[in-house]
DNA sequence: GACGCTTACGTTCGTCGTAACTATT
DNA sequence: AATAGTTACGACGAACGTAAGCGTC
């Protein structure tokens, strides 16, 4: 058995159990990678991918365990890698944070800022998703770091960390009669139709639940994926936006207007996470920190072992 | 990087940082190890041995991390492994139990008798060792299987579940004062010499913790290692045994007489162990059912996937 | 018949072992 | 002087790429 035996059953498994289409991912001969994988299973007595005939149909119930093994062990032999670069060039390397619109685009500003000041010599990627494909994102690593609202904790792979709480208001044109209602109630949200987040994210399921509790339906006229889209369509008179606080910006939304409705739904909570075992390097700690200052590297490294 | 550079370094480490050892104990020249580990340092840009001249002298700190992690890579190699030995042949195999002497003696014949007419393939190995060695033995992957009293809940690498509970009793010859008492006391029994396990054993710890609660200092004329050693003492008039209910037997120890003492000490917990993230092989999981048959192989699933 | 995996074969590169060398205690 | 690690070199074997073969769809 060696690491890149275990490098081609993985390839062949993301590419929909193609061994040409892995070969040529993993720039290498296509009966090189088949001849291996007929090694490797030859010295584990075991068949790894179910077979027609020549072509790969499935894969086997021990396979499906190896394979789950073997990707363990490719990324910690990644982090073998990691280690090494961390210790010989502490301030160069790459960063790939996946995050969810909102964050991405509100949150997460400020923190990069101060990291590229601290950081120049370290590339930075920031992937967007919903939470769920953040989560997928931390878990295959692919991305080092996760931010979202949801979702994350349900990943058994993921050390999952509080950064802070947020609430929602409503956005509406100059002029719209929920403006003035003296004290802003569910009832009165209901009462027009609402653009807010698409199902998936960003606490919207506590937004239906607070609906629910009432025994209200709010009329959802359109939901999108970020907050921009959102404000835009409020600003074309579709209806009034229900979106996260942060999100709305006075300098910049002048068409706009703003009531903080933090009193009528739970707050959410965005979390950040990381790959459980992943080894961090030195700018990552850093980075959590300017993010969520409370999220020492002492705290992370708890986190990381406690759970 | 390959798997074998791996074995290298870790085999060195474990043998006291000494190449020419590591070489004779993985079968190959010691030229071979000292190169590979030359190309690995080399690849990863890092030392990972400190040296004075030739001689290894220590671990550096980046080494200290990627020996844990190439621990970790080794360890899910062998799980591959294991893994297809376990579909190729369900039945065959072997087992490493550690344990301590009171459950390899008292409590393991039972289970074992079980195993051994089940999977009559199996080889099976029992280790003996003090409850901190029996943690080690299944962190390391010398043993599958741990059982001990103490000590093994303190490690992170450990899923630990409990199986049974149990308490202690008062052993004497027949005749001695200790037996004709109305109601047995801790006032009576720190009044006589005492014969016990080891501090490192077996809730010995329990023991004199009930004793510190009362203001009482018993006097321990002999600790030994196991219950039949710590019968035999008594047997000669050295003192009142004091040791696990299990671990006597009226059938066998017809020179002793026994008094419960279940009220005067905090029940102990015999508590099972696996390393976490190992593959279990079937009969590993029949085996903990025999032992304790409330741990079914989803209940022990579910204890390995939570923590 | 086209696509995809396997078999066959020759070349290349990596790994291992022996022997000689060098540094440390 | 003895012990431990490194360098040098030659032999073997494993892995890879090319080309041909074979089985599915």
């Amino acid at each position: 058995m060696n690491l890149q035996q275990l490098r081609y059953i993985c390839e062949v498994e993301r590419q929909n159990l193609s061994i040409s289409l892995a070969a040529a991912s993993l720039h290498t001969s296509q009966p090189g990678v088949s001849k291996q994988i007929h090694l490797l299973e030859q010295e584990l007595g075991v068949r790894i991918f179910e077979r027609s005939g020549k072509r790969l149909t499935g894969v086997t119930a021990p396979g499906r365990i190896i394979l789950a093994q073997a990707k363990e062990v490719l990324r910690d032999v990644q982090n073998i890698r990691q280690i090494g670069t961390e210790f010989t060039n502490e301030i160069a390397g790459s960063l790939s944070i996946a995050a969810t619109h909102t964050q991405a685009r509100y949150a997460l500003p400020r923190a990069i800022k101060q990291f590229t000041g601290r950081y120049p010599q370290v590339n930075l990627h920031i992937h967007q998703g919903n939470p769920t494909q953040i989560a997928e994102m931390v878990e295959s690593g692919l991305a080092d770091i996760g931010i979202a609202t949801e979702a994350l904790a349900l990943h058994e792979q993921l050390v999952v960390m509080p950064c802070y709480q947020w609430n929602r208001c409503v956005v509406a044109p100059p002029g719209h009669p929920i403006l003035k209602q003296k004290t802003l109630t569910l009832e009165a949200i209901a009462h027009y139709p609402i653009v807010t987040y698409d199902f998936a994210f960003a606490g919207r399921s506590l937004i239906n639940k607070a609906f629910e509790a009432r025994g209200l339906t709010p009329n959802v006229a359109l939901t999108a994926l970020d907050s921009d889209v959102i404000k835009t369509y409020v600003g074309l008179g579709l209806g009034i936006g229900l979106l996260a606080r942060m999100a709305f910006d006075p300098e910049q939304d002048k068409n706009l207007r703003m009531r903080d409705c933090a009193h009528l739904f739970e707050p959410s909570t965005t979390l950040i996470a990381v790959r459980r075992g992943t080894f961090l390097r030195g700018y990552m700690y850093d980075f959590i920190e300017f993010f969520a200052p409370h999220l020492t590297r002492e705290t992370v490294d708890k986190a990381m072992q406690r759970d």
